[in-house]
RNA sequence: GGGAGCAUAGCUCAGCUGGUUCAGAGCAUCUGCCUUACAAGCAGAGGGUCCGCGGUUCGAACCCGUGUGCUCCCA
């Protein structure tokens, strides 16, 4: 035995079984019409990302539940890849380039694609390596990536189907602008953060052209309002309250509530704006707050989302004095070419010395700002393509509450029902080089048509002007938002369409044009693949609750317009990885232990565990590596059941006395603890699926079933005993592998002579078989008996070593007393106990109460009778106070009219048993005296 | 401002349809053990106003109302 080590060893192991598998394409799937398939698609991380405890936690639920899946005969298979990830990728290729003194703008697209996935290649999908340091079964054959063309083309072509459908459109809107990004973001990119900001209040003189109108007769204005306060003297006018003046160059009215009895008498009448002089309307609407700043709000279409409703419905101009990167253009007419928020701080000055501004006061706004970029956002009017939501809701929405779909925790279907039924259309064009450039051709004046390729584009156009050439015509320079590649995922992953030969794809060419040249028109129709048919629908999804809607829901949209089906039966939220204080795990608070270390120290089993262990359903997980210490401890205990296993020595001997009772009590125990973890896969618990597995393996197999078969130091085992623990013991490793699958293989492989490809990983799950309930309940509360014992040992300050009698006594007619008959040699060994009497008379004294058994452990002398008594009247209270509450619900004619039959049986059974045991105590009590 | 969720042991959480001697698990703490598989271990122990208040009920951790505190989503 000796050289086996007693500490497991995981850095000889981990690196040698993943080879081994993947040698032998145990992740690897194709299509099998014997097997059923069960499919996930991996929530394609980001190309330019490394693994992150989110990403841990994520794929490690995933391999759990492939891994399961796979040994229980599924045809399993689990697609990875990764996105493109426009905005992150195109930032750090810049970036990149900017180090080397390449700016982007003095490069063609066609250059710049070149070193974006040079960049790609070389850096892209690191993440993909590490997790195989987790161990994660995927089927890295089927690695796809959200550019490489056959998944390109499928966005191209749904791109197109959209549009004919009329579902995809090209309109002016405001959107969130990046003015550093210099690209619109969507909603959910947008992170709104409190600031310290000012609230100035702005006065707009009466236009010369109007006589200055009175508020309605005893109506009082604020002093301020009265508008005496010169320069310009004497000038009557209203005052505004806005964040933003250095926005006044863009207003195109001064609005107020229809019922503000203040200012009813200025509507229709004008004013102008402050320093530029400009001519307004003074216009009414409900939108407006009266008890907001002065109850008068300027609007400015260009730069506030609610202004731009505002102004569509009041038919307003739109006036956008911002450039693309937040500087103030020539619409502006002053502070042209600076930065607006300079232009604030001087505008603020300018219109103080003016007499323009009244006051300014501080305040705590909410500005939105960019995910990616970090700068504020600027609504902007711009003119981008967007997608319509609406219609592909309905069934999006419907199918997740009728249960077609389900969500794990269900908690989350309120949050989707929510969004769903106050969808949005989808703003889908980036302004960006990185990813599927938007398939729309214009012409020189501007008309446009969508096409798959430029020459079915020239063909279009020519049906208006046949005169066109060909390079009269221009591609969007846009490309879509990442998203409209990942939510056909799913359906994508499985295209047929060839992929290009490894380290073809950095090819510099424009990829929709490449992809174009080697494929004829396939439409939506190559979505018919072999594959596609027999994976699509997948089953699991697991991901975070922060995409539910950027990709879930989508990609459940998706799923039914194109497909008609769901893209997946179950979506597995993950909670969010916390750090103890339940702070967000990221980059920038330095909070987040580096994974690849993590796995170092504690093993990839053991952080699987410990990060399993740590993540109730749907709740955030706090982590603390504690509990990777837990789970390296786990594996230890595996690690040693199974060197005490390998060194026995085994005898034709016959089967040890009384044990066989031992074997039978693990083998009800596990097939009942069996059907709880499956009970518990079903519900999509996995970390209390994980907690039965391990209070299997630790309770019952190690610190009971084991330590009642175990031969005497030395002594060898019958045949027998150690066939069937064998048995037990490779059931439990199976139980074990979705979870820790490196140590389960390498004890499979020791613990018996086995091929290469007999592997656990591939070997068959257990069946859940019949347990006698009773069998299991009674066998437990001999086992508590055996606690009592040492329990009793310890509270005297004996030693183990000392063997000891035990006298029982039915207080009442107890079944337990043929299980300690049955049991009688596991209690001798385990308890050491020399022998076990069953008393017809009383007993002198009662140590413990078991079931309606009570016990006894004669000592020759020293028996403290002033604690016994203490301990035996401490009792008696107890019963007593039990007592009445029981008879208090008994004569309770009420309870007793509504119980249910059992419920009343039941306490009926439970006063019996309390006086009984009171009246034993009450004897034993007597007798100390 | 609108919506959702949570509050149970020092920590993280179970606790199903209200009723079992029902207040539980793991970790942490404490006590005793280097007992030949494992000190990364073994044998034990202590620890709770089930957030407060009110109600429904024969009976409430569980259902209803309300207050407080926290979290998330949307504006």
């Amino acid at each position: 035995m000796s050289e086996i080590s007693k500490i497991y060893d995981p850095s000889l192991v981990e690196n040698k079984w993943y080879a081994h598998w993947l040698e032998h394409k145990f992740f690897h799937s194709e299509p099998n019409p014997d097997k059923k398939p069960y499919t996930i698609v991996i929530p394609p991380p980001n190309v330019t990302g490394v693994l992150h405890m989110g990403h841990m936690l994520n794929n490690t639920i995933q391999d759990v539940l492939i891994r399961r899946k796979r040994m229980q005969g599924f045809e399993a298979c689990w697609v990875p890849g990764t996105d493109h990830a426009s905005i992150a990728t195109e930032a750090k290729v810049v970036a990149m380039l900017k180090e080397k003194g390449i700016n982007k703008k003095d490069l063609s697209r066609e250059d710049f694609l070149k070193y974006a996935w040079e960049w790609k290649e070389k850096y892209g999908g690191i993440i993909l390596e590490q997790l195989k340091k987790l161990g994660a079964s995927c089927d890295w054959d089927r690695t796809r990536f959200t550019m490489e063309d056959s998944l390109s083309e499928a966005v191209i072509d749904v791109f197109i189907d959209l549009y004919n459908k009329g579902l995809i459109y090209r309109g002016a809107r405001m959107v969130n602008w990046d003015p550093q990004g210099l690209t619109a973001v969507s909603d959910e990119e947008v992170i709104y953060k409190e600031v310290n900001s000012k609230l100035y209040y702005i006065k707009y003189i009466f236009s010369t052209a109007e006589k200055a109108p009175q508020p309605p007769k005893g109506v009082l204005l604020t002093p301020e309002l009265n508008a005496t306060a010169p320069p310009p003297s004497g000038v009557g006018g209203l005052i505004i309250a806005t964040t933003r003046p250095e926005t006044i160059m863009a207003d195109v009215a001064i609005c107020v509530n229809p019922n503000d009895e203040r200012y009813k008498n200025f509507i229709g009448k004008k004013v102008l704006i402050p320093i530029i002089n400009k001519e307004i309307p003074i216009i009414a609407d409900d939108y407006v707050d009266a008890e907001f700043g002065t109850g008068c709000l300027k609007i400015t279409p260009a730069h506030d989302i609610n202004d731009y409703t505002i102004g569509l419905k009041h038919k307003l101009e739109v006036i956008d004095i911002l450039n693309p990167n937040g500087t103030l253009n020539e619409k502006a007419q002053i502070y042209v070419g600076e930065d607006r928020f300079v232009v604030r701080k001087k505008i603020a000055k300018e219109l103080e010395e003016k007499g323009y501004l009244i006051e300014a006061k501080d305040m705590v706004n909410k500005v939105g700002t960019s995910e990616r970029t970090g700068a504020v956002i600027e609504p902007r009017i711009s003119t981008q393509w967007f997608c319509s939501m609406k219609e592909m809701a309905k069934p999006a929405l419907e199918n997740v509450l009728n249960g077609n779909i389900k969500l794990h925790p269900n908690k989350f279907i309120n949050t989707y029902k929510h969004w769903m039924e106050n969808v949005q259309d989808w703003c889908i064009s980036r302004q960006l080089w990185w990813g599927q450039q938007i398939p729309a051709w214009y012409d020189e004046k501007g008309n446009y048509v969508v096409a798959k390729t430029k020459e079915e584009a020239i063909e279009k156009l020519r049906i208006e002007n046949g005169e066109l050439k060909m390079e009269d015509i221009k591609q969007d320079e846009d490309v879509l938002d990442t998203w409209f590649s990942s939510w056909l995922w799913p359906i994508s992953v499985f295209s047929s369409a060839p992929q290009p030969p490894k380290g073809e794809q950095s090819l510099p060419l424009n990829q929709t044009e490449k992809m174009l040249q080697q494929h004829p028109l396939r439409g939506l129709g190559g979505w018919d693949s072999e594959d596609l048919a027999y994976y699509y629908p997948t089953q699991d999804l697991v991901t975070a609750p922060e995409i539910l809607f950027f990709w879930v829901a989508r990609m459940i949209m998706a799923g039914y317009e194109f497909k008609g089906e769901l893209p997946f039966s179950n979506v597995y939220l993950t909670g969010i990885v916390r750090d103890k204080q339940g702070r967000k795990m990221s980059k920038s608070l330095g909070n987040s232990p580096d994974p690849i270390e993590l796995i170092e120290k504690y093993s990839a089993d053991g952080v699987r565990v410990g990060m399993l262990y740590a993540s109730p359903a749907g709740n955030d997980l706090l982590f603390d590596e504690k509990y990777c210490e837990q789970g390296r401890n786990f594996a230890n205990k595996l690690w040693n059941a199974f060197r005490l296993i390998k060194g026995w020595e085994i005898a034709p001997l016959p089967l040890g006395e009384g044990l066989g009772v031992g074997s039978d009590w693990f083998q009800n125990k596990f097939n009942q603890k069996l059907a709880e973890i499956e009970d518990y896969y079903d519900k999509y618990r996995i970390s209390d699926a994980l907690k039965s597995v391990y209070s299997l393996v630790w309770d019952d197999f190690c610190a009971w079933y084991l330590e009642m078969i175990k031969p005497e130091f030395g002594k060898p085992i019958d045949k027998t005993t150690y066939e069937q623990t064998i048995i037990y013991f490779e059931k439990i490793l199976k139980i074990v592998h979705p979870f820790m699958p490196f140590i389960t293989e390498e004890i499979w492989h020791e613990i018996a002579e086995r091929t290469e490809k007999d592997c656990i990983i591939v070997s068959q799950y257990p069946q859940i078989e019949p347990f006698n309930k009773e069998f299991i309940d009674y066998g437990d509360k001999v086992l508590e008996i055996i606690s009592n014992i040492r329990n009793f040992r310890s509270s005297k300050g004996m030693s183990p070593k000392e063997a000891l009698k035990l006298v029982a006594k039915p207080i009442q007619t107890d079944i337990l007393i043929d299980y300690i008959s049955k049991f009688d040699a596991i209690i001798k060994k385990l308890g050491n106990i020399s022998e076990i009497e069953i008393a017809k008379e009383a007993l002198p004294n009662s140590n413990f109460i078991v079931g309606s058994l009570e016990f006894y452990i004669p000592l020759a002398g020293k028996v403290d009778v002033e604690k016994e008594k203490a301990e035996a009247q401490k009792e008696i209270d107890y019963l007593l106070g039990f007592l009445k509450s029981v008879d208090a619900k008994l004569s309770n004619e009420k309870f007793v009219a509504n119980a249910k039959p059992e419920v009343l049986a039941n306490e009926q059974k439970k006063k019996a048993d309390a006086e009984a045991k009171l009246a034993s105590l009450q004897k034993i009590l007597a007798g100390l005296k």
